[in-house]
Formats: C-alpha cells, sequence, structure tokens
DNA sequence: GACATCACG
DNA sequence: GACGTACGTGATGTCC
C-alpha cells in the first residue's frame, strides 16, 4: 500500500467548490431541523464522498483522492486582467456558512482536502493530473465544469457527479467540436461571459471550431487571419488579437502551480468511524449516517427527533407572548460566554447595539443586546454612567457591574465575524457602521427591515415599530419612555440599565421574531433573490462608502455664505422699497397678501388651504410684468443655498475625520432607489450656474481627484428595452441624439435641421412618458395649451404605438395584481391603484414609472455591489452614488484604470440576469472638485 | 407637526 | 363629463 504514486494508480480529483455550488443550486433547500442552519449542499456533498466509503470500484477503483477548494478570490488571473470573473454574483448567503462544513465534511470521510491561495481550484487540478498522468497513472476528475476539459485525455477523464456521466475524449469533442488540445484555442475565441472572459466579439463555440479546425491552432489562425473570407470575421480577429492572446491565458491552466505536498499524501484511507459518524449526527443525515455506518459496520448514531416544522407552512411561528418573555442582564465574561456558546450551537443570534446618539459616526457604543430564541435576550451594558450632566462637569463616572468594554469586544469579535452564525438585525447598516468604528466587521448578516422592503414596499414603512405592531401585534417600548424628550431628553447611556434591559433586550426579542416570521416568507413572495442580491449585499458597501464620507472645504463654503447673506440683505431691502412695507420675504403667505392684496396683481390662485400660491412657477409668470417677483425669485434661491447648502453643511464635517458623511436609507424609496440623509448629498445643486459652484467645497485630498461616472439615459434606455421600441433602441446602439430623434420623428424634421427648441420639446416629451404622461402635466412643464400637449402626446404614441402598450400593459397588471415589478424581479406594491378618484391617476402614473426607476435603481446596485472587489487593488474610494452617478476618490496616478474598472462593471450590471437589448453608456469625468468631475 | 417651497435624479 | 394631475426623494422655514 504504501507504493509511490505510479502505474496502476488511479487518483480521484473533486473539485470541492464546484461541486458544492451546483449541489446548493441543483437539489431542493434543505435545513437542519434543530436550529434551521442550511445544509442541503453539504449532504449532496457527503452523498458524493460516501461512495469511496469501503466500497468496491473494480478496475476503476481510486487509490488516491483528494478534494480541491479555492481559496480566497484574487487569483494571478486578477492580475492578468482585473475584470476577470467580475462578473459574478455575491455568493448566496444560505450557502456561505455551508462552505466550512463542506471542508469539515471532507476532513470527517479522511480524505486530503487542498487548497493554495492565489490559484484556482482548477490549476491545483491541473498539476495533479499532469504529475499523475506522467507518473503513468490514471486520473478522474469529478466536475463537469468546462474550463477542466482541456485536461482530458491520456488516461485523464472527467465525471460529472450531478448527472453520474463520465467525460471523455469523445464527449468533449462533442461539446467544443475540438480535440480537448485545442479547447483553449475555441474558448479563447469564444469568451465566456460567467468568467468574463473577454474573447473575440460575435463569434461563438460554433464558429471557433470551424475556424480552428480549418487552420490548425490558435497561433496559425491570428497569423493567417488575412486569409479568411469573412470580412467581418477577418476584421475581428485581426483588431481583437491582443484580446484573444490574453484570454488564452486567461482560460490556459495552469500545471505548475507549487504544491506543498505530493500525490502520495493523497492516498485512499479508511475514515475514523467515530469522527465520521459524529460529523453526520451532528449535522443530523439521519439516513446518511445509517448507511455509513452499515458500510463500516459501526453502531449507527441516534439522532434526536426535533419539533417538526409547523405542519402548514403559512401558520406564523410558534413563540412565546411577550408578557413571558425573559430579559437577562449579562454583567461579567461568564455571562457573555454562555451566550456566546449558545449562538455557537445556534448557528444564528439577533443583535442590537445601543448608542448615544442616532449619528453612527458620532456616537459611542453603551451596549449591545442579543437573542437567539423568541421570548428569550439579554441585555450587555457597557458604558453606563451615573449622574452627570455631560456639560461642565463632564460626564459621571461610568457605574459598577458592567463588563469592560474591550474585554466584551474582544469575546465578541470571533463570533460576529464568524461565518458560520448569522447575525440578525433590523437596520444592520447602523449596526455594522458603529461596530466597524470598534474594530468589528460583522458577517454574515440577516436584516429584517430589508427583508419587509423586498416583500412589501408600498404597502407601509419598515421601521421596528411599524412592523412589531404589524407582524407581531405587540406595541414595543417607545423610546421616548426610555430617554425622554424635548429638553431632558438624556442620552443612552445615562438611562439605568435596568430600564436599558427592558428596553434594548426587548428589540433583539422583536428582531428574531420578525426574522422567524420574515425568513420562511421570501421564497413564497418570490423576493428571495431580490433579497439576496439587491438589498443584503448592499449593506456592507454602504457603511463603507458612509464611514469614508467626502472632504468638503469649510473656508469655501464660509465665504459663500458671507456673500450670500449680503446678497439677501440687498435684495430685502429693494423687496421692502417695492412693496412699500416690510415683511418676511420667506412667509409665503406674508407674501401672497402684498403680492395679489396690496398691490392687486392679477392672477393670485388660493390653495386649499385658503393661501395664496406663491411658487416659482407663478412667481415666474409674474417676474415678466413685475420687478417684485423677480427678486423674490432671487432671493428665495439664494436664501435656499444659503440655508440648506453653504451653512447646513458646515454643520455636518465631522469632529474626528473632517469629512462629511451622509446617511443612506435603503428601505426608503419604494422604487428601489436609495435616500440620501443627514445631510442629503443627493440633492446639491447643479442646474444652476450659482448653485453648481458649492459643489467647488466638495473636494479631494491632496495627490487625489473626484472621479464621477453616471450612465447616460438610463431610464430612457431601460423603456425602449422594456416596451420593446425598435426605433429607440436602433438609436442607443447607434448613437444617436435621443431626444432629436424623437423630435424628428414626431415632427417630421430632418435631424439635420433640428432646432434646440423643438428638441427641448420632445425631451420634455420622453421624460413624461417615464412619469406616466398626461396632457395637462405636459402642457404645464412646457408652458403651452393643454389642447396642444395633448396633440404631441397623441402623436408620440402613434409614432411609437409600443410605448402605448407598454402603459396599458403595466397599469393592467397593476390593476390585477395590486403590484408591479422590475427586470430584476423587485415587487413595488401598487394598493391605490384599485383608488376612485384623483387618487388613481396618482397610482396609475406611480405603476407607470415604478418599473422603470426601479430597474435603474437594480442596476446601479448591482454595480455597487460588485464595485469593491473590482476596483480592490486600486488606490480609489466610492464615496456617492446619486440615482445615476457614483463619485470615487482616487490617486491621481490611478484615474484611467479606475474609469475602466468602474465603467465595465456599471455597464455590465445588468449581467447576466437581464440580457438588454440597449446598450448602457457610462460618462466619465474628474477634477479637483465634484463641480469639475461632474 | 402640517404645509409650502425648492434642491436633485 | 368632471375630476385633478407629471415620477421619486429630503431639508428648510413659517405658522399654528
Amino acid at each position: 500500500m504504501d507504493e509511490s504514486f505510479g502505474t496502476g494508480c488511479h487518483l480521484h480529483l473533486i473539485d470541492g467548490s464546484a461541486f458544492i455550488f451546483r449541489a446548493f443550486h441543483a437539489l431542493p433547500p434543505l435545513t437542519r431541523k434543530s436550529d434551521g442552519m442550511p445544509v442541503g449542499a453539504v449532504q449532496g456533498f457527503c452523498n458524493m464522498l460516501l461512495q469511496y466509503v469501503g466500497k468496491d470500484h473494480g478496475s476503476d477503483a481510486p487509490t488516491h483522492i483528494a478534494v480541491i477548494f479555492d481559496k480566497g478570490s484574487h487569483t494571478f488571473r486578477n492580475d492578468m486582467y482585473d475584470q476577470y470573473k467580475a462578473n459574478r454574483d455575491e455568493m448566496p448567503e444560505d450557502l456561505r456558512p455551508q462552505i466550512p462544513l463542506t471542508r469539515r465534511a471532507t476532513e470527517a470521510f479522511n480524505v486530503a482536502c487542498k487548497e493554495i491561495a492565489g490559484y484556482e481550484a482548477d490549476d491545483i487540478i491541473a498539476t495533479l493530473a499532469h504529475q499523475a498522468r506522467d507518473a503513468g497513472g490514471r486520473v478522474t476528475i469529478v466536475s463537469s465544469d468546462k474550463d477542466l476539459m482541456q485536461l482530458v485525455g491520456d488516461g485523464v477523464e472527467m465525471f460529472d457527479a450531478m448527472k453520474n456521466r463520465r467525460i471523455d475524449r469523445e464527449a468533449v469533442e462533442e461539446k467544443f467540436g475540438v480535440p480537448p488540445e485545442r479547447v483553449v484555442d475555441v474558448q479563447a475565441l469564444a469568451g465566456d461571459s460567467v468568467d468574463n472572459v473577454p474573447g473575440a466579439p460575435g463569434i461563438g463555440v460554433k464558429t471557433a471550431a470551424l475556424l480552428i479546425n480549418e487552420f490548425g491552432t490558435l497561433e496559425d489562425l491570428l497569423d493567417r487571419a488575412e486569409e479568411i473570407k469573412q470580412p467581418k470575421r477577418r476584421q475581428t480577429l485581426i483588431e481583437k488579437r491582443e484580446q484573444i492572446e490574453l484570454s488564452k491565458r486567461l482560460v490556459l491552466l495552469d500545471a505548475n502551480t507549487p504544491l506543498d505536498f505530493t500525490l502520495d499524501d493523497l492516498q485512499l484511507r479508511d475514515p475514523d468511524p467515530e469522527a465520521l459518524l459524529g460529523f453526520l449526527s451532528e449535522m443530523e443525515f439521519r439516513s446518511l449516517s445509517r448507511r455509513v455506518a452499515e458500510t463500516l459496520g459501526a453502531e449507527a448514531p441516534v439522532i434526536p427527533e426535533t419539533a417538526p416544522e409547523a405542519a402548514d407552512p403559512d401558520d406564523a411561528p410558534e413563540m412565546p407572548p411577550f408578557e413571558e418573555a425573559v430579559y437577562e442582564t449579562v454583567t461579567d465574561a461568564g455571562g457573555l460566554k454562555a451566550w456566546i456558546d449558545a449562538a455557537y450551537r445556534r448557528g444564528w443570534v439577533a443583535v442590537d447595539t445601543e448608542t448615544t446618539g442616532l449619528n453612527e459616526m458620532a456616537c459611542d457604543l453603551v451596549g449591545l443586546s442579543f437573542a437567539i430564541e423568541p421570548g428569550h435576550a439579554a441585555y450587555l451594558p457597557l458604558a453606563h454612567r451615573g449622574e452627570g450632566d455631560g456639560g461642565l462637569f463632564g460626564d459621571g463616572d461610568v457605574t459598577a457591574g458592567q463588563m469592560g468594554i474591550q474585554e466584551a469586544l474582544d469575546l465578541l469579535k470571533p463570533l460576529l465575524e464568524d461565518p458560520a452564525v448569522m447575525k440578525i438585525g433590523q437596520n444592520m447598516k447602523y449596526d455594522a457602521k458603529v461596530l466597524g468604528r470598534y474594530g468589528i466587521d460583522i458577517a454574515p448578516i440577516d436584516d429584517t427591515m430589508l427583508m419587509s422592503y423586498a416583500m412589501n414596499a408600498g404597502l407601509h414603512g419598515h421601521g421596528m415599530d411599524t412592523l412589531s405592531e404589524r407582524y407581531l401585534g405587540h406595541t414595543p417600548i417607545p423610546i421616548k419612555e426610555v430617554i425622554g424628550t424635548g429638553k431632558s431628553q438624556i442620552t443612552f447611556d445615562k438611562v439605568p440599565v435596568d430600564a436599558a434591559t427592558r428596553y434594548a433586550a426587548e428589540d433583539a426579542d422583536i428582531t428574531l421574531r420578525l426574522w422567524k416570521t420574515f425568513k420562511p416568507q421570501l421564497h413564497r413572495a418570490h423576493v428571495t433573490r431580490v433579497y439576496e442580491g439587491l438589498e443584503r449585499p448592499l449593506v456592507p458597501v454602504l457603511a463603507a462608502m458612509e464611514r469614508a464620507g467626502i472632504a468638503v472645504d469649510r473656508d469655501v463654503l464660509s465665504r459663500m455664505s458671507g456673500a450670500f447673506a449680503q446678497k439677501m440683505a440687498q435684495l430685502e431691502s429693494e423687496i421692502h422699497e417695492l412693496a412699500g412695507e416690510s415683511f418676511n420675504v420667506g412667509s409665503p403667505k406674508q407674501l401672497g397678501e402684498i403680492l395679489f392684496d396690496k398691490m392687486g396683481i392679477a392672477g393670485g390662485k388660493k390653495g386649499k388651504t385658503g393661501a395664496y400660491a406663491t411658487g416659482a412657477d407663478i412667481l415666474e409668470d409674474l417676474a415678466t410684468e413685475h420687478d417684485l417677483p423677480a427678486r423674490v425669485l432671487d432671493w428665495r434661491q439664494v436664501s435656499k443655498l444659503k440655508s440648506t447648502y453653504t451653512d447646513a453643511l458646515q454643520e455636518h464635517i465631522n469632529r474626528d475625520t473632517g469629512r462629511v458623511h451622509t446617511s443612506y436609507s435603503i428601505a426608503g424609496a419604494n422604487t428601489g432607489r436609495l435616500a440620501s440623509n443627514d445631510p442629503n448629498l443627493q440633492n446639491i445643486p447643479v442646474r444652476s450656474e450659482e448653485g453648481r459652484r458649492i459643489r467647488e467645497a466638495f473636494v479631494a485630498e491632496p495627490g487625489k481627484v473626484l472621479v464621477s461616472l453616471d450612465y447616460s439615459q438610463i431610464e430612457l434606455r431601460i423603456l425602449a428595452h422594456m416596451a420593446g421600441i425598435g426605433e429607440l433602441k436602433q438609436a442607443f446602439l447607434e448613437g444617436q441624439d435621443i431626444h432629436a430623434l424623437t423630435a424628428s420623428e414626431m415632427f417630421n424634421v430632418p435631424m439635420e435641421e433640428m432646432t434646440s427648441d423643438v428638441r427641448r420639446q420632445a425631451k420634455a416629451i420622453n421624460f413624461g412618458v417615464i412619469y406616466g404622461i398626461s396632457g395637462f402635466g405636459l402642457a404645464r412643464n412646457l408652458r403651452i395649451p393643454r389642447a396642444e400637449a395633448q396633440g404631441f402626446i397623441d402623436r408620440y404614441f402613434e409614432r411609437f404605438p409600443g410605448i402605448k402598450t407598454y402603459m396599458d400593459k403595466t397599469t393592467a397588471f397593476a390593476k390585477e395584481h395590486k403590484r408591479v415589478e422590475t427586470l430584476f424581479g423587485r415587487v413595488i406594491h401598487t394598493p391605490e391603484i384599485a383608488a376612485k378618484g384623483p387618487r388613481a391617476g396618482f397610482a396609475k402614473r406611480a405603476a407607470i414609472n415604478a418599473p422603470i426607476q426601479g430597474t435603474a435603481a437594480d442596476i446601479i446596485r448591482r454595480a455597487m455591489i460588485r464595485m469593491p472587489a473590482a476596483i480592490e487593488a486600486l488606490p480609489a474610494t466610492m464615496l456617492l452614488q446619486v440615482h445615476d452617478e457614483l463619485l470615487f476618490e482616487v490617486e491621481e496616478g490611478a484615474v484611467d484604470d479606475l474609469v475602466g474598472a468602474a465603467r465595465t462593471v456599471m455597464e455590465n450590471a445588468a449581467d447576466p440576469v437581464v440580457k438588454l437589448d440597449v446598450p448602457l453608456v457610462v460618462e466619465a469625468g474628474q477634477g479637483p472638485n465634484w463641480a469639475a468631475a461632474h
């Protein structure tokens, strides 16, 4: 048995990562009964390994075996091509905890388990296969990955364990149309959208095989490309030579991976029955344990039956009433360790952080609460203080009976970062940011707020109080009752520990109960993909952006504030002079009375509250005849810029970082858009020259620049795709001016004779369509008679009948299902669609707009989620999102690399889930400040 | 706290 | 035939 590897030996190489990924998607989801831990893929993996235990494979019997895993995501291929595998979606959260379990399973079966940092499993497999073949042995690669097919031949075969099918030379030839030796040549030409290997555009596997068979090898083909008869193909191969050669280097496996073991280390060994059966019973695999016990001649372990799942899946999970809940206060390391151990055993824990304030960037951690079972939760106070007003005499001392904050966090960090334990929270971005400032990178996470958002957007809010009342029938203790309100409000660290425990532990308890309620509903609502692909993975990305913040030049803002104050005072005195009396220009009520009563200007219209309307559109109409409204418009603009921007932004500069940190609400906008608050950095002025100067105060650090990338016309492109408008799609494919084209089609004006005014009108119509156009709205926007506007709309629908069809289909769908969906499956509920009266009009237009706006929101979310991996190696940081724009701060020398990488991610963000008929185009700008970058 | 106004996509 | 109306947000100031 201890001879070294050679003739007569048979090595089985199992592609572990690929197997578990396929098993996860192919097998029905299975969870461990006792605690709900997902284990379906682990079971499939163990079933596969079982064949290697004590069985006689005859002449095919393996003598050596190893399971090969990927290690880390960055490999030498990323150094060659930064976009390699950049399109990969995040690993599903239910698969993540199964990866370490798979490694443990391999060890339990006493099978060698190998991985090498910087190399893919495929490279290790290639290296071992070559070594085994050269030593005269046989090799079976357990995988169906086409990237491994280049290794087949000369005693190397593949085996598709899911389909129970051998893959030999003939099977490879059948798939690729060339023998295994030439597979890389075909792959280099055809490219691969999954791994993001570019290949030659327009050439697929069929054409590639044809070319390789004609010319012999890829190198001969490229050298003799001039001989290709088809002109387009010839041109592609000549022009894209470098890209094709890069593709070949990407797909070619490295058979010289440095290994820290030899083939002899992979000899097949019998498992230790105790270790293997112990693992299987821990996983609660009953039939598998029986079969293994039988094979090994051991006693089958007894796995206790736990309570079966509720018979009716619609039944709410059983939970004890809140009145019977038990909330503990954890005061020492022993108590905390008990909770940590319980969390490990369970595989999940609900967590909530309590802090001194709502600003995650400028507050201190006061305590943490935990829940593992409904009705049983704990609060861990860490920084509660005694009396002391926090003012002149400073804060009181930290009171006795609390663990040291550092000691507690040191104990908690491994748990909060353990990939096998799910951390459950309500608005986890908050907790992640706070804990991040204390050096804890909490993962993996589930978020009940985001679960509700994925299922219930449009129906109600997603705050904890709303959800608790709605889904648990329980009103949580109001925070006001704990910290008070108004002037006498205290910070949470001044709250007595017993009151804090009741409040904080209840929050964790509620969060856990909500999770138990929502988790099984996600699947039934068909939003698991949305939740796992578009909501949850955004949490760490946004947390990082918010923590990064953006530098704002206080002096620039301060100078502008001063100038604005002067201008306001000047305008104010002019206005008072014109009015003949002094009044508050900022009061629409007083202004209306001056304009329409005192001065007797015609056109005063009172709104529903009985006050005159004095909005900008009305004042603009008056401004043609009168000076006063014109001055008021100027005053309002300056006043807005000063109070909302130049004054307020200075208040938001963080003391510690010197930067401004916004906070994004993920579940704020019903359509899937983000919203920015405290401060809102998504509405910094840009449309007026005067306002745009405020963007000059948003600056890059010395040595760096700001880079802005924004999607061009993304909503119109989505409309062209969704409504299937051939002319519009064609125009986008050809890169034409879409508003000019619309104008040309509608008004029969040739493109060469287009005037800016006609184009402007067409642009307004295009936007109107996205908003659920109405004659009234368009008339008001263009300031034309309503009949004329209606005429435009009629002509538009005549010219693009597909748009009308799309709008009718969307409203019909909304009426039938009380919801609409984006291309990525995001659900937006439209309960108002059934309303009568004016509200029906609102609901209808919202229903038309939501799939378009929402799809655009989904696309940029996907780009943001993929961005960190794509720019990992660059000295660049993603700072802000403004709906169709991403703003980065990057070292001067790396601008081109960043633009290239970020643009690729953004333009391909819909792939591979949605294949758009129109290209997504991203425009880039850069400069020392945001005004220059935009 | 409601309302009007106005900044953005 | 009348009703009312562009879609989605957040911050500020006034006024009750």
